[in-house]
DNA sequence: AGACTAATGGGAATGGTTATCATTAGCGTG
DNA sequence: CACGCTAATGATAACCATTCCCATTAGTCT
C-alpha cells in the first residue's frame, strides 16, 4: 500500500499565509490575503497565495466558500470540529460555524426520496452581522 | 405611484430562449443554450442570451444555480410554486425542486441565535440521478 | 407611415483564476 | 558540511465566463 501524502515543505510563504489566516475569523479572497501579506512586508507571489490556499483547503485545514460574486473566499477552520456550514456576513465576511446534522439528515432524506446518490449540499447562509447592522 | 416594469418587447430571440428552456428540465449554462439555439438554425448573439437569461431570472421565470465550476446555469422554474431549492445531478444537470420550509425555519433559527439579520440561504444539493447512476 | 427607444450582437474589455517554466530553496543523505 | 533531488516559488502569459460598448435593428405606440 502506498502510504500517501508527504507533508508539504515548510516555507516562509506557507507559514505567513497560515499565520495570517489563523489571526482572523473572516472569509477573505486570495487577492485580499495577498495584499494584506504584502502590506506587512512579506514578499510573496500571487500564484503562491492561490496555490497554498487551495492546498490548505484540500487538506481540510481551511474552509472555502464561494461568495455572491463567484469569488472563492477562505477562512481558518474551527479545527477538527467535523462537517459544518457557515453563516457569513455579506458586509464584512465575519463568519460563524453552524452544525451540519439537521441539514444532513434533510439532505439524505430528500436524496433518497428522489433516488439521487452521492448527495452533497452546497450551503452557506449569508446575512448581516450584529456589528455591521448597528453601523447603520 | 410609479407603476413599475414595462414588460419586455417580444422578440424572436427572447421567444426562442423561453421555448428552449421550457422544453428541458436540466440546468444549462448560457453558452450551452447559445450553442443549442445556433444548432437549430436560430440566429442569435451570445450577449443576447446572457442578457435574456438574466432578465428572465430577475423576473422569477427561471431559476439560476451556480455549479461547482462557478458557472451560472439556468432552468425553467416550476411556475408559481414559491420559494424552493434544487436537487441537481452533477452529471447531466437534471433537477428536481424541493420544498423550502424545513430549511427556512432552520435558517431563521440560527440567524436569530447569532444575531444576524437579513439571512438568506444559498443552498443547492448536488448528487447523481438514477439514470446517470445506472449508466455505469 | 413615422417616431421613439428597447433590444440586438459583434467585438473589445474585465477580472478572477490557472498554466508555464526557469529559478530558488527545503531537506534527506553521505 | 557539501551535494543532489525535486517541491515550491513567482513573474508572466494564457484562460474563459461574463460584462461592456455602441452602432444598427426592429418592436410598439400614435
Ligand atoms: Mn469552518
Ligand atoms: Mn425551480
Ligand atoms: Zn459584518
Ligand atoms: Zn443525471
Amino acid at each position: 500500500m502506498t502510504e500517501g501524502a508527504v507533508q508539504p515543505r515548510r516555507t516562509r510563504q506557507r507559514s505567513a499565509i497560515a499565520s495570517l489566516i489563523s489571526a482572523t475569523d473572516s472569509f477573505q479572497s486570495a487577492q485580499e490575503i495577498h495584499h494584506l501579506l504584502r502590506s506587512t512586508g512579506e514578499v510573496i507571489g500571487l500564484s503562491t497565495v492561490y496555490r497554498t490556499l487551495q492546498s490548505l483547503a484540500e487538506a481540510g485545514e481551511i474552509d472555502v466558500v464561494i461568495n455572491a460574486d463567484g469569488e472563492s473566499v477562505y477562512r481558518g477552520c474551527g479545527q477538527g470540529r467535523g462537517l459544518h456550514y457557515h453563516l457569513v456576513c455579506r458586509i464584512c465576511g465575519h463568519a460563524v460555524e453552524v452544525a451540519a446534522d439537521t441539514i444532513d439528515r434533510w439532505v439524505r432524506s430528500i436524496a433518497r426520496e428522489h433516488r439521487f446518490s452521492d448527495a452533497v449540499a452546497s450551503l452557506t447562509v449569508f446575512g448581516i452581522c450584529r456589528a455591521c447592522a448597528s453601523a447603520t
